[in-house]
RNA sequence: GGAGGCAUAGCCCAGCUGGUUAGAGCGCUUGCUUGACAUGAAAGAGGUCACAGGUUCGAGUCCCGUUGUCUCCACCA
């Protein structure tokens, strides 16, 4: 309300909830139509799996400071909100929560069931998420929140899924997939984390089959030799030519295998002898497949030894292992062991160590689809801040493998291929089929699921209503900018970005905002198991949300990670203190009427000074901001409003606010309120509640800050000469501050000062300032260094303190003749550069003035240390 | 094995297209209950910008190498 005073002590959780429910019920989240065009933004999508951490709220409030500083600026603004159903993530929690409080697995449930129970997870989490999204303050449309498995966007995933495959784009087919034995599915290539893992080496003799003796092969992984169909050497390896063509025999099981060549071996590793498993290695899969050889599986899904392993039928892989060597051991064919380092391919979820195994998947064929994503990012069309995360991502892309798309999972986009026993074919529909469309018979669907990046992939066009050709799709699409952190580059904006330019024919956003990771006060990630996880909400709490968004806003530079502390939460919210405090001097002192434009007004210097200073800071954080350069934007205007605004020009202003009815009183009023006013709104997008809770007390508001008008460029407030004389000033005050500091002058002595400048005009007001601010009793104007005084000079000044009593000439000598050598050094260095014709003809003359400027000043400077020299 | 990031004050970090006497915050030192704020205010100490070269009139900033560190990608058994 206005002309109401704010609460004595900046209590944030007072008034946070009730501005956020303002604005919702304004409708202010909602686009409106506006002159400058539209900008739009998708959230990224966080997974129902649980609550949101630190990192989502950096993500969220990166995108909310955009999103709020277009709107101000006239866009016509949507962020989109919605959740991830992050398939294995999801399912593999509620199977855990059903463990442990029913003591029950899915099977026990059945598919059906056990859905429903994923879907109540959801709508709990979920809830939750939007939640915590909007107690951060978050500018969300909620009216337009979506989520992966809802209606429309399964629609989409199905019409993609039916285009990709009519293109001839996805496949179906027997390859070796990352398997994990205990969330019983396949994996996609990045979903696999490599952990390099002190393994061993072992040799093992395998015996030629004529009795002529052994080959020796190695290994890291004995008990796969249960599947081994054959075993390679190079083809042009001289030590093994003759044994090529041989067969011998597997050890434990007796089988006969041939020894085979093939170009995949590498001579110089292990003994240049490969034993070939086809359904257990990738590598030997396609070895298989161009000698023809058997494929023998002895997992199964659980990685358990089966039927086809003898007598290890039954142990678990890692059992089989040590069984297996045991085994070999006693048989005198294991002839070495040694360590060996190596990387193992583990689960992302779970962390159980991946078992390569061959089954039937489905395949995105990537090649046809990468190519026109490399080329949207390298011609331009799609541009990474900071520009070299484009490397990550083409790095992959031109790397590219198949996509794995199906998931051995019961939660998901259920995979749209129907199968008949009667006549063996496969359908793939958009709808649901219950007959065959060639013999009539009866139809299956696949049980498998998509994996989830395939319907996220589709999110910044699904959500607005694609494939359907809706007002939202032709309006907001492409969006504006994506934002999200370097970790899921490779998961998941190179996946929209290849389906957007093939489903849509556009690249589905210009620019793609790359953020850090928030890590704990130790660098390291912040988790469960390290217990070093802080809950935002909790910091929300404490602090406010105002002063965890400046927090996250200010803690680094964009790509590179920051390191949280509650400490620099602490910093934000003396920030928020500082402005509160602040706000709260200015109400007092203003009358219900102020003049909205100071110009109205007769400005003193001190008013053009802040004013130009004001708008200087305006355009400069509107220049920050549209190069997302939040944390440059935020960082000056912390600066103007604690070293500028408060320190200064709000201490200028009281000798005229304290006199009331006057012209300049009305000048100061109208000053102070408008750059506070103005200052808000530079704020709002990163602190909206506290900048709320204030303008709206301010005289010349109107509704709600988060509507109000981005400041504008005033080219009638550039007051150059105001802001110099005024610089001028405030360095001889803090001269005078120093001496009195550095002498331990009581603040309640006064003394006198006596200045020698160039610039009285710019003094002439000042003599309060100096009273006020600098302890002096008197200010006058001298020609020459009077006696007995303590000097300090500026570049415009020389001030003069007479502290008789206090002053310790020898010290002062000392000290003016450091400074005057300090001087020197300097005049020399930059007469130095000027003497040289090199910089003078080479370097833009801009600079070169700049140059003789500073000299010019250091020689004022030098001068006025002189005089104040000569005066002791 | 490939690729990338980072290395600046005791700590955590800024430093935008090369031109500043290299800057904040926290911590530290000295003195301060001045009527917005001790979640404050005044002053101050503290840095061979990892190391070694190069380009340039000029390098914390660009290039090459070294070292340290983190991350991503990768089917060497």
């Amino acid at each position: 309300m206005k002309g109401e005073m704010l609460e004595k002590t900046y209590s944030p959780s007072s008034f946070e909830e009730k501005h956020y429910k303002a604005w919702m019920e304004g409708g202010y989240f909602d686009p409106k139509p506006g002159e400058k065009g539209t900008f739009s933004v998708v959230i990224p999508p966080p997974n129902v799996t649980g609550q949101l951490h630190l990192g989502h709220a950096l993500n969220h409030t990166t995108q909310d400071i955009l999103v709020r500083y277009k709107r101000m600026q006239g866009f016509e603004t949507l962020w989109l909100p919605g959740t991830d159903h992050a398939g294995i993530a999801t399912q593999i929690r509620v199977e855990q929560a059903l463990r442990e409080e029913e003591g029950k697995s899915r099977h026990d449930l059945g598919r059906e069931k056990f859905t429903e129970r994923v879907w109540e997870w959801k709508e709990k989490y979920g809830a939750t998420i939007i939640n915590q999204t909007q107690k951060l303050g978050s500018s969300c449309d909620f009216s337009r929140l979506r989520f992966t498995m809802d209606e429309g966007l399964s629609r989409a995933v199905r019409k993609t899924f039916v285009d990709y495959y009519n293109k001839g784009l996805i496949y179906q087919g027997y390859r070796i997939t990352n398997w994990c034995p205990h969330c019983v599915t396949a994996l996609a290539d990045t979903e696999v984390e490599h952990k390099d893992l002190d393994g061993h080496f072992w040799d093992i003799n395998y015996p030629l089959a004529d009795g002529s003796g052994y080959v020796t092969i190695a290994t890291t992984r004995p008990e796969t030799l249960l599947g081994d169909t054959a075993l390679a050497v190079h083809p042009e390896d001289e030590r093994y030519k003759n044994i090529v063509g041989k067969d011998v025999i597997l050890p434990l099981l007796g089988r006969r295998i041939p020894v085979i060549a093939d170009e995949y071996v590498e001579r110089e590793f292990g003994t240049g002898v490969v034993k070939i498993t086809p359904c257990h290695d990738p590598n030997d899969f396609e070895v298989g497949l161009r000698h023809d050889l058997p494929q023998i599986c002895v997992f199964d899904d659980h990685a358990r030894v089966n039927e086809n392993g003898g007598k290890y039928e039954g142990l678990e892989r890692f059992e089989a292992r040590r069984q297996i060597l045991a085994d070999l051991e006693a048989e005198g064919l294991l002839v070495g062991e040694r360590a060996h380092s190596h990387a193992v391919g583990h689960c992302y979820r779970c962390g159980t160590v991946i078992e390569p195994l061959a089954s039937k998947q489905w395949f995105v064929k990537m090649k046809p689809l990468a190519e026109p994503a490399i080329a949207a990012v390298k011609n331009g069309d799609i541009k990474f801040v900071p520009e070299h995360f484009e490397k990550i991502y083409l790095n992959w892309m031109e790397n590219i493998h198949d996509w794995c798309i199906s998931r051995q999972l019961w939660w998901g986009h259920r995979i749209p291929a129907f199968y008949c026993d009667d006549c063996g074919k496969t359908t793939v529909s958009e709808t649901d089929l219950t007959v065959c469309p060639h013999c009539g018979g009866k139809v299956r669907q696949d049980e498998d699921v998509l994996d989830t990046w395939f319907s996220s992939a589709l999110w910044p066009f699904s959500t607005l209503g694609w494939p359907e050709n809706t007002e939202d799709l032709a309006r907001y699409y492409p969006t504006s900018v994506l934002v999200t952190a370097y970790d899921i580059i490779t998961f998941w904006v190179s996946k929209m970005i290849f389906s957007g330019l093939a489903l849509t024919d556009k690249a589905p956003f210009p620019t793609v905002f790359i953020h850090g990771l928030v890590r704990d006060n130790k660098g390291r990630k912040m988790s469960k198991s390290l217990g070093n996880g802080i809950d935002p909400l909790e910091v929300v709490e404490q602090y406010g949300a105002d002063a965890l968004r400046f927090t996250l806003a200010t803690g680094s530079t964009p790509g590179n990670d920051l390191r949280f502390s509650l400490d620099r939460v602490e910093a934000s919210r003396n920030f928020a203190n500082k402005l509160w405090n602040a706000s709260r001097f200015v109400l007092m002192n203003l009358d219900d009427e102020v003049a909205a434009d100071p110009a109205a007004t007769a400005l003193a210097t001190e008013d053009k000074w802040i004013l130009g200073e004001f708008h200087r800071l305006v355009d400069e954080v509107s220049a920050n901001l549209d190069k997302y350069e939040i944390g440059i934007a935020l960082s000056k205007l912390y600066d103007f409003v604690w070293d500028i605004f408060c320190d200064w020009y709000i201490e200028l202003s009281k000798p005229r606010l304290m006199n009331k009815g006057t012209a300049e009183n009305a000048a100061a009023q109208s000053t102070l309120a408008y750059v506070l006013s103005g200052t808000l709104k530079l704020l709002h997008p990163i602190m909206p509640f506290i900048t709320e809770e204030i303008y709206q007390k301010l005289p010349n508001s109107t509704s709600s800050i988060m509507i109000s008008e981005w400041p504008q460029s005033r080219a009638d407030f550039a007051f150059d000469a105001e802001m110099s004389a005024m610089e001028r000033v405030i360095d001889a005050i803090t001269a005078v501050r120093r001496i009195r500091a550095e002498k331990n002058v009581s603040p309640k002595v006064k003394a006198p000062v006596y200045l020698k400048t160039e610039f009285e005009s710019d003094f002439s007001g000042a003599t309060t300032f100096f009273e006020r601010l600098a302890g002096a009793d008197s200010l006058s104007f001298v020609k020459e260094a009077p006696e007995g005084c303590i000097a300090a000079a500026t570049t415009a000044s020389t001030v003069f303190l007479r502290l008789s009593d206090l002053v310790d000439t020898e010290a002062e000598k000392k000290k003016l003749s450091a400074e005057c050598e300090n001087l020197e050094k300097l005049i020399l260095s930059t007469q130095k550069k000027l003497d040289n014709a090199d910089f003078v003809a080479r370097a833009p003359e801009a600079v070169v003035q700049k140059e003789r400027d500073k000299l010019a000043g250091y020689e004022a400077a030098l001068q006025n240390a002189k005089d104040a020299l000569a005066a002791l």
